[in-house]
DNA sequence: ACGCGAGTTGATGAATTCATCAAGCCATCA
DNA sequence: TGATGGCTTGATGAATTCATCAACTCGCGT
């Protein structure tokens, strides 16, 4: 990746002026959910608004420090947002269309898996499956 | 383009089985958008059905083999599909599907961006700027 | 003030993804 | 058939992203 026109990473989707153009700041979001952890949080998030860590802690299985990066990236990409109350953190999503995007992700994933499950039926001479619903998580 | 410990990359989304939880598929979904050359095309093709390499090399003004590279991880993750009419390949999106997926991105984006931007302008003691449009691309 | 629980931040090596360049295919045309 | 345009594939070093550990900050109870 060019170094010279890196401008990434520490602000991740906005830059300042925003001179960007717009299909590097959209492949910036998508990069920002590319990653199985920083889905699952946000599927839960989607989920319980106002979610506390120890939650995502206990419902992901994961580390405390590998968690919280996870969350640090999603919070750069502006994604979620986070409020301390006492002493527990709290995450919730920063905008309802993250979890449409989620949402139209599953639909076109059902799309292509079942499409590809198909394909390899036909390829293979054999019926199509029932097809498990992908209708949850 | 690594082998061994590689289980991804070449069955890229679907997984045979698809034991995989769908988290991690879908993480891989958005891994495969999640680059602004891939992103670029699949705007081009989301316009214009059918559309010939030859333009896509024009309107990205990228390498052959550049392109051809992201053409491939497209099409490994199932995004678009190609036919070869003649000397020319012609690509499109596999579903329609992903032109949602990317038009939803991008209203996620604008309210990303817009809330950035206002929060810039507090921070500033500025008033808000009008907001440029980001209806296009 | 001290000790803790709850999270976050930093540093580092390992695993991936990118960009580039050199070859390699397939049709079409001379 | 040999040459060419039009793409795709392979290989490789550079740049990124990940996972892990250790250190650190913030509140709260004592």
């Amino acid at each position: 990746m060019n170094s010279s026109t890196r401008v990434d990473e520490g602000e991740a989707l906005w830059s300042s002026r925003s001179q960007r153009p717009l299909y590097e700041v959209k492949a910036g979001l998508f990069k920002g959910l590319a990653h199985p952890v920083r889905v699952r949080i946000l599927e839960v998030l989607a989920h319980g608004d106002d979610v506390p860590v120890a939650q995502l802690l206990s419902e992901t299985g994961l580390e405390a420090s590998h968690l919280s990066q996870h969350l640090a990236v999603l919070k750069r990409h502006r994604l979620v947002a986070s409020e301390r109350r006492a002493s527990q953190v709290y995450y919730r999503l920063a905008f309802a269309e993250v979890a449409d995007l989620l949402a139209v992700a599953r639909a076109l994933l059902t799309e292509v898996l079942d499409a590809a499950r198909t394909e390899l039926a036909e390829a293979d001479g054999l019926p199509a499956l029932p097809a498990a619903d992908a209708t949850r998580s």
